[in-house]
DNA sequence: CAGCGATCCGTAAGTTCTTACGTAATGTAT
DNA sequence: ATACATTACGTAAGAACTTACGGATCGCTG
């Protein structure tokens, strides 16, 4: 059992499980202790009602104790064959349940709330033996997985792992062929290609990088699996295009470490403003043009049909 | 949702457990970002296989993660299934089974890993942010609780609640009926009622109080439910005998105060010690008498059959 | 007022353990 | 060597929730 010791605060979950089952089974023996025949699992609910003496409904309850509103029906229905609730419809609202203590359950309220006051008193006092404050500790990790949940805490280690894996390279000669494949992979599954597209997907050096743009391709691993274009506008203006980057690597940060490449190249080359245009359909990139600085604007119409939006990052 | 402020400390059994679902939940998403087909409920097993690399059996695993091994039984079962597992009788003990990572398995122990690094450090870095530190709060408090458990905390307030409805009387020639009563019910349920017996419980005013002798009796919210009797046997020795708390009442303490009553009226009355005697095979009444100071000795045979075990406690 | 989505609830089934129980293999006492 | 307790294991069933689903009932909309 020095499995907590080894893999350390990554158990937390299995700890927190298994001293909460401690707890559980204490309560067990607590609740026989004051011989009221209230099942352990029961007492949220009695709890709720003993100060709600005009009753609640399933759902209140749910909410108040924290748990599902299916939950709250079975201890509902179990309370029942006991006689300690009494439940009846309301009259404004035929749907809801409403439930209160019966005189049964209420001639237990004096014990329970004696119970209450020794139990709390017990854990009160063992809280406060401990060097550490688990009740506030508890409280603290509860606030701040809500600002920040585990997950994107993790995800943020793993992306920053990744790119490790991850480079950002100029175009060559051999990546017509990716180049071309990763674009119209994506196209290909939201719009129809299109005629300019094919164009330059085709003939990136010629349509793209001649006439004084640059494409950027994203290496994972060794292996291209993104890229993107900043096709030349305008002596001061530049359009990020062709952005791609194959499903298999999706949520490892790549569209975004190409996205700031592709910004930095502009800014070398002397770019005014980066601009670009997309489609609102496409959520995903537009949170991550937003993320690079890009803001919505007004323009003049697209020469590709699938673009409904347009957006631009000005660089000075 | 105010429950856990309204009750308090008392739902910290409900606030782990739901903080440990919150972790749950969170090691889902986690165990699918890193693309490993792990199962989050495997991992306990799989991170002590890649580390002994030898294999273990169902139950060593059990006890190292600190699950049943039938547990362990069902998750061995769900990963050889994945064949992430092989298994094998071993050649010493035909009954265990020897659990080691296939080759399979093996090839997802560098991607646990870095998994293993990316969340840890990701929990280390929540748990450093918090003001308590909730790691060292659980340890403290799993420490504390096997010192002493909850359940015994809460006893300790609830008898000393339940103490403040008992009292202590002497004995009034109404309760002649109530000292017979009570020590009959407990002597037959173990023993024979002997003819000694009944001479005192018939005639307690003539056989114990009139030869110097004292009863107590103990009652619990104004009813009669305990009593206990310290019989003169010289002028220098007294006998703790005839004590009977009736079960209803059973695990309030009123044993041990009406025991500490007895021994302060023998102080009183200027008693240089009290013995009794009694039966190992009441295991309560002796682990009681121990508790009041009382030790066991080798004394003359008693004249009752059912004693096998002679106790004295000298007061001066 | 018919139609339709939203809400409330109860039942059923699933999840992730646990305890209970039966069986086969070992140890041990006679 | 035979009987009996012990150990290791797997299966089944239970505990305490959850999610999924479906039936009523409501409120709103055209």
């Amino acid at each position: 059992m020095d499995f907590f010791e080894q893999v350390g605060t990554m158990a937390i979950g299995s700890r927190l499980r298994r001293m909460s089952g401690v707890f559980t089974d204490e309560a067990r023996q607590v609740f026989s202790l004051y011989g009221v025949g209230l099942d352990p699992k029961w007492f949220p609910v009695f709890y709720v009602l003993s100060r709600n003496e005009q009753g609640l409904s399933t759902t209140e309850i749910a909410e108040e104790i924290g748990h599902s509103h299916a939950s709250v029906s079975q201890i509902v229905k179990a309370m029942c064959a006991e006689s300690l609730l009494s439940t009846s419809r309301t009259a404004e609202d035929a749907r809801v349940n409403l439930i209160r203590l019966s005189d049964a359950g209420r001639t237990l309220v004096p014990t329970v709330t004696e119970q209450c006051a020794d139990v709390g008193e017990a854990i009160d006092e063992l809280l406060a033996e401990a060097h550490s404050d688990l009740w506030h500790a508890l409280a603290d990790v509860e606030h701040l997985l809500e600002e920040k949940p585990l997950y994107q805490r993790v995800k943020e280690r793993y992306r920053r792992r990744e790119l490790k894996h991850t480079e950002i390279i100029d175009y060559r000669p051999e990546d017509r062929e990716a180049f071309k494949t990763l674009n119209i992979e994506w196209i290909d599954r939201y719009f129809d290609v299109e005629e300019t597209d094919l164009q330059q997907l085709d003939h990136p050096v010629d349509e793209i990088i001649k006439p004084g743009g640059h494409i950027l391709m994203a290496l994972y691993r060794g292996e291209v699996v993104g890229t993107c274009a900043l096709i030349k506008a305008d002596e001061d203006r530049y359009e990020l295009a062709k952005m791609a980057v194959t499903d298999r690597v999706q949520g490892k940060g790549i569209g975004l470490l190409i996205g700031q490449a592709v910004i930095e190249k502009a800014r070398e080359i002397g770019a005014g403003m980066v601009f670009l245009e997309s489609n609102t359909i496409l959520e995903p990139a537009i949170a991550l043009y937003r993320k690079l600085g890009f803001k919505r604007v007004c323009g003049p119409p697209s020469p590709y049909d699938r673009c409904n939006i347009q957006m631009e990052l000005p660089l000075v």
